[in-house]
DNA sequence: CCATTTATTTAGTGATCGATACAGAAATAA
DNA sequence: TTATTTCTGTATCGATCACTAAATAAATGG
């Protein structure tokens, strides 16, 4: 089956690319839809016609930013050996992510969308829930752990996940701000220190 | 000297109260001249006449933030003993002042406009700044444990600084993803497991 | 009283927001 | 060729943005 009609003339996955770029800089609300069809060098309709709206758009650059970027971050975590380096690896990663020099700093889906009352818009809603998976994920590595005696099954699992993704977290915002990569690095660093002492027995 | 001309009808003080729970709510960008003079129950001339603009509007606000919330996250920072009881109780105030019922949750100063390009906006700008006076704050009370003997003179002052800054930072995007007072709490809690690690002598 | 001063209400301003109507262009199908 | 389909550029749409001009209201000073 061939295509019908008149070619699309620019490349939607590259336009894409450029469209997560630009939220990914600037966040939903402060990218124009101006702003996003000159620099995907198409007008209006084309967007509409191949993205549907703003929206949509930001959906497909949230789903690409998780499948490169997110990637970037997460790929070690699962493979990892250990909770612990697990752990560690993934702000390492996240550390390095953030601060690179061909890159907007911070992460997509931490400030692309902070506006708002709680349960505003449904572009707020996505992100948080994508934010939430993040703790669900470090939950189930450290039950893992349990289960696989590397960790003491007294650890406030639930606690620890919420604490490493609130360094996460905050490093957008230190990003964003202009910290250092080497920086970041320490502060990650810094949350590592407290890894024995989180994760000891305690009865 | 008594005041000439018609005398305002509004309570200047209580609307600009009103404002900033609005920008602490919902950002900078996220808050409309139309919501605005709708909260503050007046017109917006009298809101420009008052206040000047929607920029110096939000300066006033935060402004009243830093002198009000601010200094129930701060107050105890200065007269605690040790550094160690400084950071603790910066922490469990942010905890706390992020997850009240009554207010909006998180940080104005954090949360209020993560949009943006590095220095963007007059706004953004300012907030980046007071961000960067928190991390200034605890290096120099981390300074002061050193010259008072209570932290050895080896420890990574900026790092240490940064990484805390950092979780207090982090707590405002969870408080307002709807963490608990419980869980922020603990994750203060998790943080400051790390303390004795951080400032211990390692030469 | 009247002049002056300041605040208020009404009703807008131009600019930009996200999103589209429409006509023409470029492909396939018959 | 002609019909059909789909995309593209131009030129907007109504809504909302931050903001204000103009007339009126309410106070003081003389």
């Amino acid at each position: 089956m061939v295509e019908r009609g008149r070619p699309r003339s620019f490349d939607r996955a590259d336009a894409l690319r450029r469209a997560m770029e630009l939220f990914w800089a600037k966040s939903y609300e402060g990218v124009s839809l101006s702003e996003l069809t000159t620099s995907m060098g198409i007008n209006p309709p084309s967007l509409y016609a191949a993205f549907t709206s703003k929206d949509a758009l930001f959906r497909e650059a949230v789903a690409l930013y998780r499948s490169t970027e997110g990637d970037r971050t997460w790929s070690g975590f699962e493979t990892a050996a250990t909770a612990r380096e697990a752990v560690a690896g993934l702000l390492k990663a996240s550390a390095e992510n953030y601060s690179r020099d061909d890159k907007p700093r911070g992460c997509l889906i931490v400030l692309g969308a902070l506006h708002c009352d709680l349960s505003n818009t449904a572009v707020n809603r996505d992100l948080a829930d994508l934010r939430m998976q993040c703790v669900k994920q470090l939950q189930e590595r450290l039950e893992r752990a349990i289960a696989e005696g590397e960790l003491p099954q007294t650890i406030d699992v639930q606690a620890i996940a919420t604490f490493y993704v609130t360094i996460q977290q905050g490093m957008s915002i230190q990003a964003r701000d202009g910290a250092s990569r080497e920086m970041l690095l320490a502060v990650a660093d810094c949350a590592m220190v407290a890894w024995n002492g989180l994760t000891v027995s305690q009865n």
